[in-house]
DNA sequence: GTAAAATTTGAAGTACACTTCAAGTCAAGG
DNA sequence: CCTTGACTTGAAGTGTACTTCAAATTTTAC
């Protein structure tokens, strides 16, 4: 298993070499071997550089993805601990798509509607996804 | 038509205070008149701050809901702009919607599977889903 | 009339996810 | 051997969307 630079990973996987280091410093890499203190990754960085990108395009923040991984890890938890968390990242992500569908269906709402005003196309469509704007609504209504 | 101090506005629409004049001085809100220096606004205030957390939940950035409410200025043929934009919007979101899925079925994979190590889970579950780690890939084949 | 509460302003601070910079070290080609 | 390019580090800078602070002023309540 070849080992490769930080330059060729960064290539490799299209990804800035300074995001890599930023991940290793925050953690969310293992802290890469060194030779003459350069670092030397060998393939597997890309399983996780690519699962990193993922749940972050899924909407996770560095330290969620953080405490995901360690799950994954055996050497820190046991695979039932990963197990628990994946099952809780599960209910996110369905909450994730679920709030991304409100959004869709909102916005596909006032597609459809072709109203020339903004304010008319959400105060149609957006109403069942937002409650300040409710409340704000039933208070302003009576004057 | 009464008029409401920035406090009473904030309680009405669930808003701090702060995020009001701060929506005010990025231009984002009109700027509202004054009496002795302190903000006076008018029920309609409500309707915008709606549309803002709207637009916002509809995952547009304040500078492009700014975007968005100047679209309405005449000149600039309002219905097509917003309606431009929220097509945009939706194509971001079903990206959004399918990298969410793709995690989703990343983890029910790993549950299933029951692995222990995270690199064979990516390794089985994260590479359909994942460009740049296929770009990266080919590449790398190829040597 | 006075004390407390609300509001004003500009400026600085916060969190996230990085990027850019400076200044030095290391490695590879001619 | 020497230049060039890749890599090293810590520190500071960036953009988004706000929040917090300080110090002054205004309003409200008693």
């Amino acid at each position: 298993m070849q080992e490769l630079s930080i330059g060729a990973v960064a290539r490799q996987a299209g990804v800035p070499t300074s995001t890599i280091r930023y991940y290793e410093r925050i953690g969310l890499l293992p802290r890469s071997k060194r030779v003459n203190k350069h670092r030397r990754f060998d393939s597997s960085v890309f399983g996780w550089l690519a699962l990193i990108d993922i749940a972050q395009k899924a909407g996770f923040t560095l330290a969620e993805i953080q405490v995901l991984f360690q799950g994954f890890d055996p050497q820190v938890t046991p695979a039932e601990r990963w197990q628990t968390m994946a099952r809780q990242k599960l209910i996110e992500i369905d909450t994730l798509i679920a709030r991304a569908e409100g959004m869709k269906q909102m916005l596909e709402n006032g597609l459809r509607c072709g109203c020339l005003r903004i304010e008319d196309c959400v105060a149609i469509s957006a109403a069942p996804y937002n409650s300040r704007m409710d409340e704000a609504k039933s208070r302003s209504e009576n004057e």
